[in-house]
RNA sequence: GUGGGUGUAGCUCAGCUGGCAGAGCACCGGGUUGUGAUCCCGGUUGUCGCGGGUUCGACCCCCGUCACUCACCCCA
């Protein structure tokens, strides 16, 4: 073992558990199709600089968990490890912001961060993610987050918890990364290097702090809601409202913190109580000055991105996994050389008219041919052999009532299509 | 980056005080010369993570190392 393993905290998914995957994946954007929110397929890698003027240079993500290296024309590219930056530059770069607003679109692909893997957290992972760019509609956010809802809800899950908070403007959050600094200093200052250096860098980073101790020391912190200018309150309660209207249940959270430097006003997650330490399943928020930041025009934004491997895990701890589709609605059970060639020709044809077809390979007896059409998940098998050939007949076996009756070869394409379609 | 735990068959794991390498599941075949999912019988799969040490003898004890895993941190 070892020899052909992946890259530390890589992981592999291969059938059945791929298949939830896909399963997940297929939920999360289903709902989005249906809102009118197109398709984005991004670079899985980018310039070095995008990430660190978009997610921000004081972040962890860019700080210590970029994929980062240099190609061969000697430029410093790095494995994105998120979407929201590359979806922004990809707007502005086709010049969508210029067209009709607000822009919607959604993407789902791998995402990369160089960080120690333990149970939800690995160094390549799935998200799905949506964004809608060009206006500052309040109903906007709310609607992203109902998406999100839904697809949580259409897999089975019904312990996830939304999260609802508020950064407020860059003001507000400079006026109260001040006050809440000034509160830390006396309580939590002093206590190691890195707390000390949030408290001075963003001190709403400590109050995301799960050491007992400093929650204890942080619980009557100052809230940043105390703080809210005019507009950003009015925006946040509209978004409550538009929720409440949407029946998307949410909890308060006036204490949410976000990682990434971009986020202002609205932020939220959805976070699953059976999942251990990394318990968020997606998050998101509204991110109005991303585009400037990254050198473009005043560009208004909101989205989220779900994890698609942790949503797997929230479903196995909810005990909701998806059943693996059947691999074949048919499976031919074929005895001898000829009956063999002609079971393959049926097959074939069975699959251009759309109806999921397999045989036995590698002339198993009737036995371990019967054991692999049920394993296939089949309904229906077919055996054929010399026999029946020369009676121009096959045998159709229904797998769940165990009936069986022969069938003109002639008619056995329709009668199974008229049996399944 | 820091700390704890675990490495034995394809998978899940047992292995006593240091004394022949095991079970269940899975897979393949047979019982039924042409019928699965149940039952019975048989069979295949091992560098006990790797390297060294102690010992008559090491899966077991010691040292090192690697991997995995959980937690901190961080985040989807």
């Amino acid at each position: 073992m070892g020899d052909f393993a992946p890259p530390k905290g890589v992981p592999d998914y291969v059938p059945p558990r791929s298949e939830a995957l896909l399963a997940v994946r297929e939920a999360m954007t289903a709902p989005l199709r249906l809102a009118g929110y197109g398709y984005l397929e991004l670079p899985v890698f980018e310039d070095t600089s995008l990430f660190a003027r978009g997610v921000g240079e004081t972040s962890d993500v860019v700080s210590k968990e970029m994929f980062t290296f240099t190609d061969r024309g000697n430029r410093s590219v790095t494995l994105r490890p998120e979407g929201t930056v590359g979806a922004v530059r990809a707007v502005l770069e086709a010049g969508l912001e210029r067209g009709a607003l607000p822009v919607k679109l959604w993407y789902a692909g791998p995402m990369f961060r160089y960080e120690q893997p333990q149970s939800g957290r690995q160094r390549q992972f799935t998200q799905v993610g949506a964004e809608a760019m060009g206006t500052d509609d309040p109903l906007l956010d709310a609607e992203l987050i109902a998406l999100a809802d839904q697809a949580f809800r259409s897999l089975g899950l019904t312990q996830t918890v939304l999260h609802l908070g508020t950064l407020g403007d860059p003001e507000d959050r400079a006026d109260y990364s001040e006050r809440l600094r000034a509160w830390l200093t006396p309580r939590v200052g002093g206590l190691d290097e890195e707390t000390d250096r949030r408290i001075a860098k963003n001190p709403l980073r400590v109050l995301d702090d799960k050491r007992p101790e400093v929650r204890k020391a942080t619980v009557d912190a100052p809230l940043l809601t105390e703080v809210l200018s005019g507009a950003a309150r009015a925006h946040h309660e509209a978004v409550r409202a538009c929720l409440s209207d949407l029946g998307v249940p949410f909890l308060d959270d006036p204490r949410l913190v976000r990682g990434l430097d971009y986020y202002r006003r609205t932020t939220f997650e959805f976070v699953h109580p059976l999942l251990g330490a990394q318990s968020t399943i997606g998050a998101g928020g509204r991110y109005d000055g991303l585009s400037q930041a990254i050198g473009g025009p005043e560009l208004p934004g909101v989205g989220w991105a779900l994890g698609v491997d942790r949503t797997l895990l929230a479903l196995d701890a909810e005990g909701v996994l998806p059943e693996p589709p059947a691999r074949a609605a048919v499976f031919f059970v074929p005895l001898g050389v000829a009956a063999k060639a002609r079971s393959a020709a049926l097959v074939a044809e069975l699959r251009r008219g759309g109806v999921a077809a397999d045989l036995a390979y590698g002339d198993r007896g009737m036995k371990g041919a019967m054991k692999a059409a049920d394993r296939s998940g089949a309904s229906y098998a077919v055996v054929l052999g010399d026999r029946d050939l020369e009676a121009g007949e096959a045998q159709l076996k229904d797998l769940r009532s165990g009936e069986q009756a022969a069938v003109p070869l002639t008619d056995l394409v329709s009668t199974v299509k008229g049996k399944l379609l």
